[in-house]
DNA sequence: TTTTACTTCGTTTTT
DNA sequence: CGAAGTAAAA
């Protein structure tokens, strides 16, 4: 029996069909994963295809390296040469080859979005816009879908002079653009569209990446945009064995230029597809799937598919709704509690998902006062945080210097008195010499009018300069530590503010041990690599499946992933649907989101818990919701459950509970009840339901501000976090080893605070200046 | 030039 | 409620 065996009709068909175009209509929890990576296994094993020459594209990292780790399992031999990532890892691997022939730099650095708003803010200022008028937001977003839709600045240009209403963006556009090449720097939509721009000027080019790549795989191709169908369309061009797989009702992405069309017309760009269904699923209860079909049969133009299952029995879905958004959190930690207590289940059996970032904060609150533990994925990026994107600005400055916006963010941190008015000079300066700030500011002496502030500037300088002389000889985690031991970065932290410097100073440690990991990883990574890794690294990717933790996400976040039981909290109008889909003119808006219920529904196997509140704190108002109407859309016979007016949750009624036993004598659901499904809030609403001082109090200096510090919390230490050595195993004048640099013998031993440093002379490397934390050097 | 006190305004969602 | 931007003070 062969492994394809375990497959069923259709999963084999898919992974048979080995050439030619495929598209898999995969439905949720239908198997895609296993097609993927059986039809990997497959084209490798038994036709005889060479890993090299297969292409698998993800959406996340996450994603990718589990299927790396399943392909690894199935395939005898090989299984690493496949090209296993996401669409922007794969084109940037391939930029930082081949950008040069557009201009570009191929050390270029990428811009996040909060690098994006400052380019913008200038620009505007620039172009003496009204800011009230024309919002960063707008311009920055009327720009993304620009280039989703492969829309270049001269195309953009004829456009508007067409149409009168985008000239302004237009001059934006322009403006935009020639900054972000001035910085040699591309914006994450640049890295897609970009590559494209590539294959269409250097046909040569696209040719060897056509070679390389005859067998092409991508899931989750509901959320692709149109640079990123053309991208795939050129690679497959010669080949065209190009297998997508994909969910059209699962498609959330829109917002991010994410066409839906890619799969819906995907016979249309290719004929000779074959198509094929997955229909069976395997993953939730009859219960769950039928609720879940019942919301997205509301949505119109789809796909017709018919989701079954032969899992039987299950619970129905269950509903609450509470009192106030307070009594939410607690219901949902006290029965996750109650239920690993009374089933024996893991924590990370449980995950909670929920419309916005906002809500986790509750839960989270909630999580620690019961002791559970858990993880918040998402939210602000471990990488935006202001003490990470200065580490990383510094960084880059070292790196290249012709990243304006890394310069500016630094400059002035720790405070060095050069303020605004100098910044100006020096860019009026940079500008009339075409050059970059950093550039500048080595010119110091030339610029006029500078005055006593010129020698403000030298120092750092010097300082940036003396980085640059080191740099070759440390490694990442090392450097890292010479810039917050130099700039005092540390202190700067306690002036900032006192109270979360410790957390922050701990997040720069943690930045510290994964340069350490990464330089381990990659013995041969430059900087330039370790920071265009860590600008790609979403919030998802760190979640560690062997982590016995509940885990809180947006349902953004949670597309892609299963759990035995689901909460899906504030299932309200106004928040989930969203009011600004609610009340969009545009139904398919409404639809988007009737789609992320779907996806919400999904991902539960065994159990799916919705809850809402009727009051709600938004932006410092109390608000007040009816129940959503994707509630209203599962048919009652399969809900179970009604209102609680109970003021506390003590703990979960134990089995079936009072308000399991009499579901209908209680209100279900607020149906037809109300001021109506706009939401209207009634007039004289009470103050805003405040919970006791104390308790809010006691538990604020135990809310953890990200993994990184839970981590601390829980005082459990990630594999890989440092530890300072209390004694070295070896002194000056012994023999060492080193995994990277091989022997050497060690020079000389420095004591520092937190750690020994340690210099060796290594036999083939030369001298280097290492911690002796992450070293890891053997006597020999 | 930097710090501070005050006003304004808004997020869905993320590679 | 907060972040972020603005005006005024130090």
């Amino acid at each position: 029996m062969s492994i394809y065996d375990t497959l069923n009709k259709e999963q084999k068909a898919a992974v048979l069909q080995t050439e030619g175009p495929v598209l898999l209509l995969a439905g949720a929890g239908s198997g895609k994963t296993r097609v993927l990576t059986h039809r990997i296994a497959y084209l490798i094993d038994e036709m005889g295809v060479n890993p090299w020459n297969i292409l698998a594209i993800t959406f996340t990292n996450k994603a990718a390296g589990e299927m790396r780790e399943r392909v690894d399992k199935l395939v005898s031999f090989g299984a690493g040469q496949v090209w296993v990532s996401t669409f922007h890892s794969a084109c940037l691997r391939i930029l930082r080859q081949h950008i040069d022939r557009l201009g570009y730099g191929n050390s270029f650095t990428i811009y996040d979005t909060d690098d994006q708003k400052t380019v913008m803010k200038n620009v505007a200022k620039r172009l003496n816009l009204d800011p009230k008028m024309y919002r960063e937001r707008a311009l920055l977003s009327e720009i993304s879908s620009a280039k989703n839709e492969l829309i270049s600045v001269s195309e953009y240009e004829k456009e508007a002079a067409v149409d009168f209403g985008k000239s302004v963006y237009a001059k934006v556009y322009r403006e935009y653009q020639e900054t972000l090449q001035a910085n040699n720097a591309l914006d994450f939509d640049d890295i897609i569209c970009k590559t494209v721009e590539l294959f269409r000027q250097c046909p040569d080019v696209l040719d060897s990446y056509q070679e390389r790549f005859q067998y092409i795989m991508v899931d989750e191709y509901q959320d692709t945009n149109t640079a990123q169908f053309e991208l795939v369309r050129r690679l497959a061009d010669k080949y065209r064995n190009l297998c997508v797989v994909g969910d059209d009702d699962q498609s959330i992405y829109k917002f991010r230029g994410a066409n839906i069309r890619n799969i819906l017309d995907f016979e249309k760009y290719f004929p000779e597809a074959v198509a094929i269904k997955l229909e069976q699923n395997y993953r939730s209860t009859q219960f769950i799937l039928n609720a879940a079909n019942a919301v997205i049969h509301n949505n119109e133009g789809r796909k017709e598919k018919a989701l079954w299952t032969n899992r039987t029995g299950g619970h129905k879905v269950l509903f609450r709704q509470f009192d106030s958004a307070y009594e939410e959190a607690e219901y949902i930690a006290a029965d996750i509690l109650h239920r690993t207590q009374k089933e024996g289940s893991a924590y990370k059996d449980y995950a909670v998902l929920f419309r916005t970032n906002a809500q986790a904060r509750l839960l989270e609150e909630r999580m620690i006062m019961e002791g559970i533990p858990y993880n918040v994925v998402g939210g602000t990026n471990f990488y935006s945080r202001m003490e990470i994107k200065d580490i990383l600005a510094y960084l880059k400055t070292i790196d290249s210097g012709r990243d304006d916006v890394a310069v500016r963010r630094i400059v002035n941190v720790p405070k060095r008195g050069i303020g605004n008015a100098t910044l100006e000079k020096l860019e009026d300066y940079a500008q009339l010499r075409g050059i970059g700030l950093y550039e500048a500011m080595e010119h110091e002496d030339e610029i006029m009018g500078l005055g006593k502030t010129a020698a403000k500037i030298v120092p750092f300088v010097r300082l940036i300069q003396g980085f640059r002389r080191e740099c070759p000889q440390l490694e990442f985690p090392e450097l890292i530590r010479r810039i917050v031991e130099l700039t005092g970065y540390g202190e700067y932290l306690q002036d900032y503010d006192e109270e979360s410097a410790e957390d922050r100073m701990a997040n720069v440690d943690e930045l510290v041990t994964k340069a350490a990991g990464y330089a381990q990883e990659h013995p041969e990574a430059s900087l330039t690599d370790f920071l265009s890794e860590v600008a790609l690294v979403a919030d998802i990717d760190k979640v560690d499946g062997d982590d016995d933790r509940v885990l809180l996400m947006t349902l953004h976040s949670a597309k892609g992933l299963e759990f035995p039981a689901v909460y899906l909290a504030g299932m309200e109008e106004g928040l989930f649907p969203s009011y600004m889909s609610a009340n969009s003119a545009d139904i398919s808006d409404l639809e988007e989101e009737r789609r992320l219920a779907y996806v919400g529904i999904t991902r539960a196997m065994d159990d799916l818990i919705l809850t809402c509140a009727r009051t709600r704190m938004i932006r410092g108002e109390t608000q007040y919701n009816a129940v959503s109407r994707f509630v209203q859309e599962i048919p009652e016979e399969i809900l179970e459950g009604g209102t609680s007016r109970r003021r506390k949750v003590q703990s979960p009624p134990a089995g079936d509970g009072a308000f399991r036993k009499h579901p209908e004598s209680e209100v279900p659901m607020d149906k037809g009840a109300g001021a109506g499904g706009g939401g209207t809030p009634p007039f004289g609403r009470p103050k805003a339901i405040v919970r006791p001082t104390a308790t809010a109090k006691a538990d604020k200096p135990f809310i953890a501000k990200g993994i990184g510090s839970l981590n601390r919390l829980a005082g459990i230490s990630k594999g890989g976090a440092y530890q300072a050595p209390q004694e070295l195993s070896y002194a000056v004048g012994d023999r060492v080893f080193h995994v990277k640099y091989g022997d050497g013998n060690v020079v000389s031993i420095e004591k520092e605070p937190r750690d020994y440093k340690v210099t060796v002379s290594f036999d083939k490397a030369g001298q280097k200046i290492m911690y002796a934390s992450f070293a890891k050097l053997k006597r020999l």
